[in-house]
DNA sequence: CTGTATCCGCTCCGATACTG
DNA sequence: CAGTATCGGAGCGGATACAG
């Protein structure tokens, strides 16, 4: 059996545009979490409030050009609050919403998958390449 | 609180190298099923066992190239099994392994929750769209 | 039927420079 | 400190042609 809610829907082929609606969405967030950097910065949000200087030293590696494009999609979409304190030098705190918190957890259920299998995944990786080259190469050894 | 277990380690900076490998591994997962192609293929997978062209039907609007590019990556890491019975014309059969099932219901809490939640970004999307316009035009009605 | 190879446009992303 | 604007390289992905 699938078990699967989407495969479920998508299954079904002739289901009401607001589910195939649904289903870009899923796509759409899924991408936006599976994003080089979006992971990343949530789940360093998750643990508190941050500045965006303090952001850009904990993901460490990320430009500010992306960093301030990432932290934008996540507050279009409600996962983060920017507050910009009306000081000098200027002072702006990111916090992930309660929405964000939500999603958080979430995606914790994906991330125990990866946790637990893991292993599984590097060995096939590893006999795929193995097989590769079996095909791609002569028998040296008979 | 956090209560996120991939926030948790990250928090913790100083983390074993293989935490750091397992948060690497988790984003590339994440990465491929966040991909234009993965999520969909995998889903309409869930459903059964699938030859190639099926696939290109079902899955539509995907590439040849891309739909090959996906399912190999997919055969790579033990998700998905490629049968090829050797018969002319060739038959080639995909199918989801018990390693891809158990991927495909993980996925499935990202998926409730965004059927959950897809008003509340839907809204907060319509909300920062209305913002952004009344902070780049000129206040027209005081 | 089941792929692979090539061309090519487009977007992503990093580096850099500049502004308030 | 907190961004934005611009340039340029690299890879994604579509269309097409070709191969077993």
């Amino acid at each position: 059996m699938t078990g699967s809610y989407l495969g479920h829907e998508l299954a079904r082929r002739g289901v009401a545009p607001d589910c195939a609606q649904t289903i870009e969405l899923v796509r759409d967030v899924l991408a936006r979490v599976g994003d080089k950097w979006t992971l990343l910065t949530i789940t360093v949000l998750a643990s508190g409030p941050l500045r965006f200087t303090a952001l850009h030293e904990q993901v460490a590696g990320i430009s500010q050009r992306m960093l301030s494009q990432t932290l934008r999609a996540l507050t279009r979409d409600g996962l983060v609050t920017r507050t910009a304190y009306p000081q000098v030098p200027p002072r702006v705190e990111y916090a992930l919403t309660p929405l964000g918190h939500s999603l958080s957890e979430a995606v914790d259920g994906l991330v125990h998958w990866v946790r637990d299998h893991q292993s599984d995944i590097l060995r096939h990786r590893e006999n795929f390449e193995r097989a590769d080259d079996s095909n791609g190469a002569d028998a040296h050894g008979g």
